[in-house]
DNA sequence: CTTGCAGTGTGTGTTAACACACATACGACA
DNA sequence: TGTCGTATGTGTGTTAACACACACTGCAAG
């Protein structure tokens, strides 16, 4: 593994790689590298925030959470994008969580260093809002899929975009977790997840689901994956 | 009707209305009236968009629409806002469509003037990134909203959230334009409708519907609604 | 005045997902 | 080696929303 691919390095994450050299160099000094395990949550609902997250290697879902506990998915973030756009779109705090969903490694900036670098409108900047474009897309679509779609077509589309995020083609997840990231019950994941492994696309065993035919999922899932995915691309991020 | 107050004067667009004189003095000569019917069509999916919109008394709905021609809301926005985000935030254009929801006016600005301006980072600059924030949020609880609640307490979602932008307690809408804004059946609004209307709370009358009882469907939404209220008022926008 | 149609009401059968209950089975740890 | 908790499988009954069909009604155009 060289050093540009360790996981430690943040040119690792997708939008400071694309810095061009000069604003790279003026930001590089601010990162401090941070680890996160599975369920750790960044930020509350409402929270303040400190810094900002560049993914390097770790999967954090967006999570809003109802007043009776129940809770869903809203997007999901890896190494192509940050958490805590907030604090560049100037609200300081969203009424969402997030929550690491794949234990992992990122580089955080404080917030006060972030929003100078944002306010000299360079490459930076740009690339901070062309990322919210692209999240606003994948959470309308969210929206989308959630109206029109069956569960099992939503995980399909959920294990697509995480695969997306990972290195490697396993997940650590328990079917618990999945139904609460797409606000459904256990026991329809568990369902969804059984036809899935019926027609080899996946396996899975106690909280460790492998993705074993990714071109069986692409064709399974809704076009709510590939309307994000050729978003993302678009945009290139 | 005061100069003020007529919806052809731009600062009936909330966002307009807060720029310092300054913004607002090398703006103002750029701003173009115009007039919108219902039905009308501002962007399409992927389309180019030569203007950014401020909204002034019209209403606007941000649509996606499926293969399959079903089609579901993602937002709603009226004079608090744009139309065309994706003009400052760097994607120039967007998946979903903008219909219009209910005729009226707005102002236009050339996309090129509009990008310029919002370059030089003053409080246009904020004030359109904190909107688009408040939109993320509307966007992002119209997911959960989809996943999570009934067509009913939806309507009343829906309801509430056109009632606040519009002047009149009467919207001009039939079930079968809800039905698609939703992403549900015209006979699902027609029973949700026919329950709200039974509870005295609406009345309607082929494609006209009249608020009659709005503390009341605030008590039969769902929190959603507040969510979204509560983060523009944040916000300020 | 009558014809057409847009807007709405409603009924029947079907399906997807829910709630709840409980069975099974492995792994970790004593 | 036994025990317990986590993860998963599955069955039953219920509900919300779907698909489809068709009836009703009043306005508007001829």
């Amino acid at each position: 593994m060289n050093a540009l691919a360790h996981p430690q390095n943040p040119c690792c994450n997708r939008l400071l790689a694309r810095l061009p050299v000069e604003e790279y160099g003026r930001l590089s000094p601010h990162l401090e590298p941070v680890r996160f395990d599975l369920g750790d949550i960044i930020y509350q609902s409402g929270g303040h925030i400190d810094y900002i997250y560049f993914l390097t290697d770790c999967i954090v879902s967006l999570l809003y959470t109802m007043e009776n506990g129940m809770s869903a998915e809203i997007g999901i973030v890896g190494n192509e994008g940050v958490i805590g756009i907030a604090l560049f779109m100037g609200g300081d705090t969203m009424p969402n969580r997030a929550i690491v969903q794949s234990a992992g490694t990122a580089v955080r900036m404080k917030a006060r260093l972030l929003q100078d670098e944002f306010k000299r409108g360079g490459e930076f900047h740009h690339l901070l809002l062309r990322y919210t474009q692209a999240l606003v897309t994948q959470i309308s679509q969210t929206a989308v899929c959630n109206r029109l779609h069956s569960v099992e077509r939503q995980l399909c589309r959920w294990l697509l975009l995480s695969h997306d995020r990972l290195q490697t083609d396993e997940l650590i997840m328990t079917h618990d977790m999945i139904a609460n990231m797409l606000g459904t019950r256990r026991e329809g994941v568990t369902v969804a997840a059984g036809k899935l492994q019926d027609a080899g696309l996946i396996n899975y065993y106690r909280g460790r689901i492998t993705i074993i035919n990714r071109a069986g999922l692409e064709e399974a899932v809704c076009e709510c994956y590939q309307v994000v995915k050729d978003e993302f691309d678009r945009l290139h991020v």
